[in-house]
DNA sequence: CGCATGCTTGAGCACGTTCAATTGCGGTGG
DNA sequence: CCACCGCAATTGAACGTGCTCAAGCATGCG
């Protein structure tokens, strides 16, 4: 269904797996760190980002229900690319490689939806290449808002069903805090977004895509 | 062998198929349209490449003999989300996707050769976005001529590989043809690189290390 | 009450892009 | 053989975006 989910083959790996709770802001494991295997996010939120001078980082993507993180310990570096944080509470569950992998050797659909996920994530992951290189800050930030919107439901009252600390916001669209904000203030004017303190809401969903259209000519 | 490359597999799965060349300049694909199987490189440079507004480009990698192009294909996107255009003539051959399909099927350790092809691929790309957010553009060139040496093997000379016109190592280094300029200029002038009209020599490759080296403190 | 920490805003600056003008060179036709 | 044209290479100057830095507020906690 979501194009990052695996939902039956992973579950059914895993379900006999320890548990393994991570507090809001606990790190899964970071950049450098040794693989050991992989994880299948049963409930919250990671952020799966890089990070290079301390307090500067981009932010990949954010796994949440159903989506695994540590995959790229599959290719062939002995060592994780990239770190992975919890940004709220989040309840996953590990899979050690040696187990994983003879789960692939047993289970061709797995590795062929795996696969799959692979190529999805390229995709994803060369847009945002693209994006980078010709869109200016503003609509990237409208881009990574319409982003949010598809992954996380929103609530009843409209709310994107993620509360992303505004720094969190700034690594995802490639820039920094103060620009993201001057953004959000005025996409916040113009009556596009707005915010309750805890959250975000999109009032306007065509903007934001006007925006980013302006530069697709 | 090399991060690219899937011998042997795919060279067994198309021994039987049609042959196909490309001279230079011309295209394979292009964004959007069908995806109607994919292509594995014999002989020659492809370059994988996203367009917009007609003279901008951003180039995302070359696939030289053994490597595969269009795989984005077995994404669920129903169209290419890549141009693949040839860089010099190429040799190359299509497989179609109900053939490769079954070959997947068939062939369960071809698919997890891919599936491996594909995390180190993504790997690639989220490097690529790291890069591109936090490195100036003389630190991208650098790393652009770096990886264009580790991928093209250097002739009795030391010169690369592979004929790259300007533009194109500025789509490959996400920037524009003007600045590429001035930086090899630069570069030049500091004797790290040369050029003899045709292809680049790097002379001194830990002075580019060393260039991308400043930003990652 | 005072210090610390994070939010907010302002001003300046640098990098890289844009735009435009000039040069160089090869091909073509007179 | 020279003159002209066209295109790519090259350079210069100016501009704008977005980053840096630092000061002003607010909020919280000892």
């Amino acid at each position: 269904m979501c194009r990052n989910s695996l939902p039956d083959w992973i579950a059914a790996i895993s379900h006999n797996k320890k548990n393994l709770v991570l507090k809001k802001g606990q790190t899964l494991f970071t950049e450098g760190d040794a693989v050991k295997g992989i994880y299948f996010v049963y409930d919250g939120i990671i952020k799966v980002h890089k990070n290079w001078n301390k307090d500067k980082e981009i932010i990949l993507r954010f796994a949440t229900r159903g989506d695994i993180v540590g995959h790229l310990g599959l290719g062939d570096g002995a060592a994780y690319p990239v770190s992975a944080t919890a940004v709220e509470q989040t309840v996953l569950c590990f899979i050690d490689m040696p187990f994983f992998e003879s789960s692939l050797n047993i289970n061709g659909s797995l590795v062929k939806q795996l696969m799959r996920f692979f190529a999805n994530e390229l995709y994803q992951a060369e847009e945002k290449v693209k994006n980078l290189v010709h869109m200016p800050v503003k609509a990237r930030i409208a881009q990574a808002l319409l982003r949010l919107d598809e992954q996380f439901s929103t609530d009843e009252e409209g709310y994107l069903g993620i509360e992303l600390s505004r720094q969190n916001l700034a690594s995802f669209s490639g820039t920094i805090y103060e620009t993201l904000f001057r953004v959000v203030n005025e996409l916040t004017a113009e009556g596009i977004i707005k915010t309750n303190g805890r959250s975000m809401m999109i009032c306007d969903k065509s903007a934001l895509e006007q925006i980013i259209a302006l530069e697709n000519n």
